[in-house]
RNA sequence: GGAGGCUUCGCCUAGUCCGGUCUAUGGCGCCGCACUGCUAAUGCGGUUUGGGUUAAUCCCCAUCCCGGGUUCAAAUCCCGGAGCCUCCGCCA
């Protein structure tokens, strides 16, 4: 949710936001008019209720009799306070929506253009190559290893599911564990959230605007599986007024996400790339905006740590205005290569939503100064079976083994190759 | 699934039966000032949040879990909902 105070004081940089993000620089005008429009009918009905007040002292103040007759003026005064408190109730659901059309103010710097208009900022390992034999994909390897079974999945529970088995299992285990060692090694606080929410946390993270059909809605209880613990980890402190001398506070959630991928028929069919449930470790970061751009490239950094770790060629990109969702103000992707599409695939994001989610969810902070809104921050760290993909792709060897990056080793009873079962 | 209780300005709490200076009591905590070799103690003052207005102050409005209703007037009365707790039933 956007400041009003911000839209008022400098609209020409919000329309610059919008210009860059490709959207209409009206949205703003029709903000900046419901805004006017909200003000005008609150001072109204604030002048009329100080009236209505003073009114009532008169009325105690007044003898049985005099009662009588004041009571008509009573009503009429009434009447006028409900009159202009509807106004005031409608124009505040009007500019409700007006306000939601307004995505995030773009950070400067963020590229402006759409999708493919991203800037690669760095390209980090070398890329492998292959003398005389062709890599396998993931999805042959994690059979030839017994670690993937996609099939039985479908039997079970339909497309883009999976089963990990044996060493698929256990990678995962590894995978995750080397996230959570790692988070909390700088200080995150580890967390397991709930993944069912009420409508209030998804709607407050933005989840429901124009993702909302990305989400899995449990209809008998009114309730949203979350896409990412994204959700959970931001609106556990919605409604709070956080101590600033507290802040960053650094949350890691492990969680299943679901995703119902409508509208990606076709897409990544083949494989565990897109699927409709998966488990991932994310970083989730509450700091002032002061340094939010600061903690956006800690964010990165840690993201490239995990990369590293697990010697994966991988480039940063720094995603285009116009493909940040609504709540980000800039976004970094790290995307590995993945030696069978012969390109480089998403595998983390990070996004700094500044005060745009915590304005929306409630969320404060205090200082010496007052109570003002906080940055929020997320980056994924591990998305499970996108880090398995480029894991198994990457480390191929001739005949099917996967060699296991030093760093995973101690995570997986010190094994140093995964080799095809019999 | 059933029954009952609770929810007040950071925390605890008075007020709710019987509507009106509630412009919400007191304690703790916190901030400022005074006093004091220092600290502590003590005294005095301040301390919800959001909005409107303003150059800023002042001032005004809203806010007693949320949403409706009754009334000239609602923390207080009525209806609906949410959360928490206790007990019963069922279940890993």
């Amino acid at each position: 949710m956007i400041d009003l105070r911000l839209l008022r004081d400098d609209p020409d940089r919000v329309r610059a936001s919008q210009q860059a993000r490709g959207e209409d620089p009206h949205a703003v005008d029709v903000l900046l008019a419901a805004d006017e429009r909200r003000r005008a009918a609150v001072s109204r009905a604030d002048s009329l209720r100080a009236e209505q007040k003073a009114f009532g002292r008169a009325m105690q103040a007044a003898s049985v009799d005099e009662r009588a007759t004041l009571r008509a003026r009573g009503g009429e005064l009434s009447a006028e306070v409900k009159l202009a408190e509807a106004e005031q109730s409608a124009a505040d659901e009007a500019l409700r929506p007006a306000r939601l059309a307004v995505p995030n103010v773009i950070e400067h710097g963020a590229p402006a253009g759409g999708e493919d208009d991203f800037v690669v900022l760095e390209t980090v390992g070398e890329i492998p190559t292959y003398d005389g034999w062709s890599p396998r994909d993931h999805l042959e390897l994690g059979e030839l290893l017994g670690a993937i079974d996609v099939d039985r999945a479908a039997k079970v529970s339909g497309a883009r599911f999976y089963f990990l088995t044996g060493v698929g299992a256990l990678l995962e285990l590894a995978l995750v564990n080397l996230a959570v060692a790692q988070a909390v090694a700088v200080g995150f606080i580890p967390v397991i959230p709930p993944v069912l929410v009420r409508p209030e946390a998804m709607e407050g993270t933005g989840f429901l605007g124009a993702h909302a059909a990305e989400v899995y809605r449990l209809e008998a209880d009114d309730r949203y599986l979350v896409g990412t613990s994204e959700v959970p980890l931001a609106a556990y402190h919605a409604g709070e007024v956080l101590d600033a001398a507290r802040l960053p506070l650094r949350y890691c959630g492990f969680s299943p996400c679901f995703r119902r991928e409508a509208g990606s028929y076709g897409k990544d069919t083949r494989g565990i790339i897109r699927v409709h449930q998966f488990d991932k470790v994310e970083m989730f970061s509450f700091c002032r905006p002061e340094e939010a751009a600061v903690e956006h490239r800690r964010l990165l950094a840690w993201e490239r740590q995990f990369l590293g770790a697990l010697e994966l060629p991988y480039r940063v990109i720094d995603v285009a205005a116009g493909d940040l969702g609504s709540s980000a103000a800039r976004k970094f992707d790290c995307e590995a290569w993945v030696p069978t599409q012969e390109r480089y695939r998403e595998v983390t994001s990070t996004s700094n939503c500044t005060d745009f989610q915590a304005r929306r969810l409630g969320i404060r902070m205090r200082t010496a100064e007052g109570v003002r809104p906080l940055a929020t921050l997320n980056g994924t760290l591990c998305a499970v079976p996108r880090f398995i993909v480029a894991l198994l792709e990457n480390h191929q060897q001739p005949d099917g083994a996967v060699r296991v990056p030093a760093a995973l080793r101690p995570w997986l009873g010190g094994r140093e190759v995964l080799e095809p079962a019999g």
